[in-house]
DNA sequence: GGGTGTGAAATTCTTCACAGCC
DNA sequence: GGCTGTGAAGAATTTCACACCC
């Protein structure tokens, strides 16, 4: 299988709370139309983007929701079992670390770390929180754990760090400010406040015509 | 000012942290090749994004750091002073309500709400939780205000109706499931799961060559 | 020399439109 | 009849490369 494109990727991740959605309904098949119609994109994009995953539907009927899932979950390694440790559990990371629709997709929460020592000891959704020193003992295969960050940003790069020292190769980091990491780990950077901006920016567009629209 | 493209726009917004990340150590200017090393993009691009603004560079030297924060954050629309409310103060609510990085780029928090009794009446950051009952007394300029939705999935169809209802256009929702929505709202939809998803199928990507790479 | 601003080329992504299958 | 799968067209985005300015 080739790799898929950037794009097409992130709508596929889109796709399979829609189609959760639908098997929750109890449907059984849907078309390119009804779902590309829940995700909001156009439909033969949905096509294409399915297409290169093989051919999972049928002329004239659709595709089988259930099956679809499933490859689709399986071709975005959601199947593969990944093991999730969150470092930082202050409100970010205690809702991540409750946060189900990432359980459902196969990604179980292993481990939480903090520093602090008023939140070591406590306990999340039954897991007790531990501190870094202990990242070894629970993390027992490095190569299929995703590092979640939500530290506050001034102890990243030295968590960044740690989790390089362990074997860990996957990261996800909610923290602001860059970091630096060996080249053989990856760190994707999730920015909430840049969400706002956009947001901000095409409401502001929205709201105020362009000066060089002319009235129809 | 014509409309950015949507590629651009992600873009921008994530310059803004570099650059104050810049301003911080106290660098008064930075050529395009920096700042596009340190936000992981092409210098070019850069250079293009920041062209479409106007020219704020100087050749041979390159862009004034202050000065260029103030001019993309101004075209972003951070610096209109929105109002943010926050509905649903579960984790990733009181983790919202306390994001500093937010509140520095001109978004600030009047308002959170929930439905439960028990987190009614208590107080994140100085705020008191009210009921959604209260939403209009709080909202008092809608056109300015920008809703934070982080509701458990079931909830949010009517959260988003109420919102409309108090004449609310602008919608940052991190709860899972697709909302219908009045034409004049602006929903923003923001899924953490994808993140990890997406981060798991490049991993697995980058640790399994592909079978039809030949070796070189 | 160093670095911006920007047409033009190259690439990637999206949409159309229709043959082919159920 | 309805809907998928996909080549081809069209649109958008990224990158190059260089004129121009400090």
């Amino acid at each position: 299988m080739n790799a898929l494109p950037e794009a097409t990727l992130a709508r596929l991740a889109s796709y399979l709370p829609a189609l959760d959605r639908l098997h929750a309904e109890g449907r059984e098949t849907v078309a390119s139309g009804d779902l590309a119609a829940e995700c909001g994109v156009n439909p033969a994009q949905l096509r294409k983007d399915l297409s290169l995953l093989g051919s999972y539907g049928t002329r004239g009927v659709g595709y089988e929701v259930a099956y679809l899932h499933d490859q689709i979950n399986r071709e975005l390694g959601g199947a593969s079992h990944w093991q999730l440790i969150i470092v930082g559990i202050g409100n970010l990371g205690r809702a991540l670390a409750t946060h189900t629709p990432m359980a459902v997709r196969g990604f179980g929460v292993i481990g939480l770390f903090d520093a602090a020592p008023e939140v070591i000891g406590t306990r999340v959704e039954g897991l007790e929180v531990r501190p870094m020193a202990e990242l070894r003992q629970v993390v027992t295969d490095p190569a299929r754990t995703i590092a979640v960050v939500a530290t506050p940003g001034a102890a990243t790069q030295s968590v960044i760090d740690e989790l390089a020292d362990a074997g860990i190769r996957s990261v996800l980091n909610f923290s602001p400010g860059r970091v630096v990491a060996p080249p053989e780990m990856l760190v994707r950077a999730v920015d909430l406040g840049s969400e706002l901006q956009i947001l901000a920016y095409h409401r502001q567009m929205l709201s105020t015509p362009a000066a060089d629209t002319v009235a129809n």
